[in-house]
RNA sequence: GCCCCCAUCGUCUAGAGGCCUAGGACACAUCCCUUUCACGGAUGAGACAGGGAUUCGAAUUCCCUUGGGGGUACCA
């Protein structure tokens, strides 16, 4: 079988931040790439130069290295077929343009804006689709001249042939167009500038894209694109179209509903391999039914066939499962160094590395995002610790946990700062010796008035990291912040 | 409106005519562990959109309806 070079690519237009939907398409590729020794080529579509901006083609690249995938080819590291970006390439697609009206596959269009806008409301009017009318086609070379002594500035459209369009789509199987329905569009606007269907078309064939796999937002454009090929005797690369991402509420996924770059999801203290690996999870699913898995493996794992047409919502419930899973798993260290930024909300001055990976060990467990190890790590920070009033008049003041901490104050003079183990174990008396209290009733009262808080980390381990000092001066505090 | 795509638990999905009284994961509930919250473990509840047709047999094939999504630009 001629299997030629598998080469794929993401081709976003640098008109925002690197969106979800964009993210797990270029995903898409490039697993497809590289389970199949292909390459994976980065394009930058910004021929809309309104709204293009530089900032946005930088968010593209350091979002895309940030989950873990990298280009074989693209504007920032070249490659053999050069410029990556189709504002540097302009020539090209007006070589393209001309090659198709001298064969007569496209022909300049003089129509003014006003004119087409006359030609679409008599369209409506009539309750049919507006269908550009061709009648430029015809035009004679005097016409033609005509019009361009009047000033006017021409666009160049692809002249439809009519008739039923198939193809065959990886994902969905079978499609069908009325390529009637569509009338002839433009492929370079008066600016001399390629239109999108248009400059994917000789982008992908001049780049040899073998395979096309977008969203399915793209699928009405295909018999288009494919026509275009057609017309330039060029060959026709296999497509696949996604199902979309949507929001919770089975809408566009959009602003609306929080985030949709990438860069804000990371920014938020998502790791990124938990994100990518969320993002795989969408329209594809792993054979062996481990979820949690890294990309290396779902390289060896992916298979095209195997993806869902459906569109799939974008639940944050399995995102924050799956971060809180990947933060669990990660090595002490790891964590401690990859939430540094967060960890340095607080003066960390007062602990050695050490002390801090045991802070970071002891609440690290219900950290759903790295960014919440901020609150969660708080009250280990700090001579006094505050404490809300609902805890205070709730737990603190009741006569009862006052008691408590009376007799606490007394254990906490002689412990051993130094073992939490047997810190844990006296507390384990502790608890007996203030019977018929509750268990949980004496720690509350304990925990609270040294972390403020009803739930945290391991009491014992707290009382270790704060120290003598600090436990007895909290626990002197809660007592008599109430007489 | 017209064209195209899609349709399994709330969500992501497994399922390619009998293996399905439909499996897994998240979320949810209950219980266990436990000094709290978590983590972990166990259990439970929860779906083939509806209607026809094909077939000995349909979640799986076909048709219609309904619902959702996308497109309908000199945006990409």
């Amino acid at each position: 079988m001629q299997n030629p070079q598998i080469r794929v690519r993401i081709a976003p237009s640098p008109t925002g931040n690197l969106h979800v939907g964009t993210a797990r398409t270029a995903l898409f590729n490039w697993l497809f790439a590289r389970k199949n020794n292909g390459k994976f080529i980065l394009r930058i579509e910004d021929t809309d130069l309104e709204r293009s901006e530089e900032k946005y083609v930088q968010n593209i690249y350091d979002s895309l290295k940030a989950i873990g995938l990298n280009w074989d080819e693209g504007p920032d590291i070249g490659g053999e077929y050069a410029p990556y970006r189709q504002s540097e390439r302009t020539e090209i697609y007006r070589e393209y343009a001309q090659k198709l009206v001298e064969s007569g596959h496209a022909y300049y269009c003089w129509c003014s804006t006003a004119e087409l806008e006359a030609e679409k409301e008599i369209a409506q009017r009539e309750k049919r689709d507006f269908v550009y009318s061709g009648r430029c086609k015809k035009f004679s070379r005097e016409e033609t001249e005509k019009y361009r002594q009047e000033g006017r500035t021409p666009v160049i459209r692809f002249s439809m042939p009519a008739k039923k369009l198939k193809f065959n789509d990886m994902v969905k199987g079978e499609i069908e167009f009325d390529t009637a329905l569509t009338g002839d569009f433009v492929i370079m606007k008066s600016n001399n500038t390629p239109t999108y269907n248009f400059a994917v078309v000789v982008d992908d064939a001049e780049m040899k894209i073998s395979h096309i796999i977008r969203g399915e937002d793209h699928i009405s454009n295909t018999p288009r694109q494919i026509l275009i090929y057609e017309a330039l005797g060029l060959e026709i690369p296999q497509f696949a179209h996604l199902g979309m991402i949507l929001a919770p509420d089975r809408s566009k996924l959009s602003k609306r509903h929080g985030a949709t770059a990438v860069n804000e999801f990371i920014d938020q203290g998502y790791l990124p391999e938990a994100f990518v690996n969320f993002l795989a999870l969408l329209g594809w699913s792993p054979p062996d039914g481990e979820e949690v898995k890294p990309l290396s493996e779902i390289i060896t794992l992916f298979n095209i066939d195997k993806i869902s047409s459906t569109p799939a919502v974008f639940e944050f419930d399995k995102l924050n499962w799956l971060n809180g899973t990947y933060i669990r798993n990660l090595p002490i260290e790891n964590i401690t160094q990859r939430a540094r930024k967060y960890l340095e909300k607080s003066d960390l001055s007062a602990y050695s590395e050490k002390q801090l990976r045991e802070i970071v060990e002891a609440v690290k467990n219900n950290l759903v995002k790295l960014s919440e190890i901020a609150d969660s790590i708080s009250y280990f920070f700090g001579e006094d610790v505050n404490i809300d009033d609902q805890i205070r008049e709730t737990i603190l003041k009741t006569e009862q946990s006052q008691q408590v901490l009376r007799e606490f104050s007394g254990l906490a003079a002689e412990l051993d700062y130094r073992d939490a183990e047997g810190i844990n174990e006296k507390l384990g008396e502790f608890r007996k010796q203030m019977k018929p209290l509750k268990p949980k009733d004496v720690m509350w009262a304990v925990r609270a008035s040294l972390t403020g808080r009803t739930h945290g980390a391991d009491i014992a381990v707290v009382i270790k990291l704060l120290g003598k000092e600090r436990t007895l001066r909290r626990v002197q505090n809660a007592i008599t912040a109430t007489v």
